[in-house]
DNA sequence: TCGCATCGGCAAATTACGTCA
DNA sequence: AATGACGTAATTTGCCGATGC
């Protein structure tokens, strides 16, 4: 798999992780893709169990690529260049063997520029588009001339939602599947660092450096933000596993102790008066709890020793979990588990 | 200001193609 | 060579916000 999805495993790039929370609502993540679509530092995936001993899991979703650059200004990419670019992407090739190109660049790029300095926006997107797939194929660099036989969907970006009945491809062979190169699919992913959704004027831009079509660039990065999410579907499922398990555990140890101590009362009916100063009761679930108890849960074997406790503190969960677990276990089962020192209150 | 139509972008689901074991 | 699994490019569908009238 060519996301360089990892466990675990601390990127390189140390220093600008990204640490995302877990929540997943749609409408409130969209909004949220888009305001983040600013961040630069977003660099990887951060998610904690409780208080698990063991290290965040921290997912790599992109491969180490050789600095790239961008079509776009950023303060975290260096302006593009076109020598840059020439070597960075000098040797692309596509499914297509390479045409004549290199000597165009600068005519190419100028163009492009004005192109998306008079528009920016939806306009630059059609120019380009119109401009396209089967002309623009020796005008780059670097040939990504695939679409030199593929003027299939060429006809998609225009429409509305890119919805139109069938390619009006030559011929019945319709759908031709591009297979990116790896420096494309790499300049994609740096991209993608930077901007996990593009801008009109980004799109254009970047189509126009890898020699592909708009309509190509935002597909890649609406599968890729797919790919993003499916992956951090499933880390969410591995963490709400472990927690159901830890639950599970605990709900067994509990039920265990529970009943020693009812035996415990029928051979000594008087011996469980406990002070009242050492219970105390839960407002919401009206159980009682011993704020004196021995703690049998963080030692005791089967306790889940290695996995999260759910008591445990809030702080390195992922956000949507913490919410989901913070409301229903807030009230300490079992003996509190040691808390860092929090930040003593400004007195005002 | 409100209602409506249009447009563009996106997510989700799905399809279909290319690659590899 | 045939085949199935897998990854992923591409398509379809529906929703939503922005915009113009």
């Amino acid at each position: 798999m060519e996301l360089g999805l990892s466990l675990g495993e601390a990127m390189a790039d140390a220093g600008r992780e990204l640490v995302l929370g877990l929540g997943v609502g749609p409408g409130a993540r969209r909004e949220e893709e888009r305001r983040r679509d600013q961040d630069v530092d977003r660099r990887g995936l951060a998610l904690g169990c409780g208080s698990s001993p063991e290290p965040t899991m921290r997912l790599a979703l992109l491969p180490m690529v050789p600095s790239l650059g961008f079509p776009w200004p950023s303060e975290s990419s260096e302006s593009v260049s076109p020598g840059h670019l020439e070597a960075s992407t000098r040797g692309f090739d596509v499914n297509q063997a390479p045409s004549s190109v290199g000597s165009a660049w600068g005519a190419c790029a100028a163009a492009a520029t004005a192109e998306e300095e008079q528009e920016g926006t939806a306009a630059a997107a059609r120019a380009a588009v119109s401009s396209s797939p089967n002309d623009s194929g020796g005008s780059f660099p670097m040939d990504f001339s695939a679409q030199g036989e593929r003027g299939a969907s060429d006809a998609a970006p225009g429409g509305a939602g890119g919805s139109r009945g069938s390619d009006e491809d030559d011929g019945g062979s319709a759908r031709k599947k591009l297979r990116l190169s790896k420096e494309q699919a790499a300049f994609l992913e740096e991209s993608f660092k930077e901007h996990s959704t593009l801008n009109p004027r980004q799109k254009v831009a970047l189509a126009k450096q890898l020699n592909l079509r708009p309509r190509q660039v935002e597909v890649w990065f609406q599968n890729r933000r797919a790919r993003t999410k499916l992956k951090q579907t499933e880390v969410d499922c591995e963490y709400l596993k472990r927690c159901c398990e830890t639950l599970t555990e605990e709900n067994r140890r509990l039920q265990k102790e529970l009943a020693e101590l009812r035996a415990l009362k029928t051979v000594h009916p008087f011996y469980m008066h406990l002070p009242a100063t050492t219970l105390s009761m839960c407002p919401s679930c009206e159980r009682v709890a011993s704020n004196s108890a021995p703690a049998p849960a963080a030692g005791a074997p089967g306790s889940g020793a290695g996995i999260a406790s759910p008591a445990a503190p809030e702080q390195n969960r992922p956000s949507s979990f913490a919410a989901l677990f913070s409301s229903a276990r807030s009230f300490p089962l079992a003996a509190p588990q040691p808390q860092p020192p929090l930040p003593a209150p400004s007195s005002s």
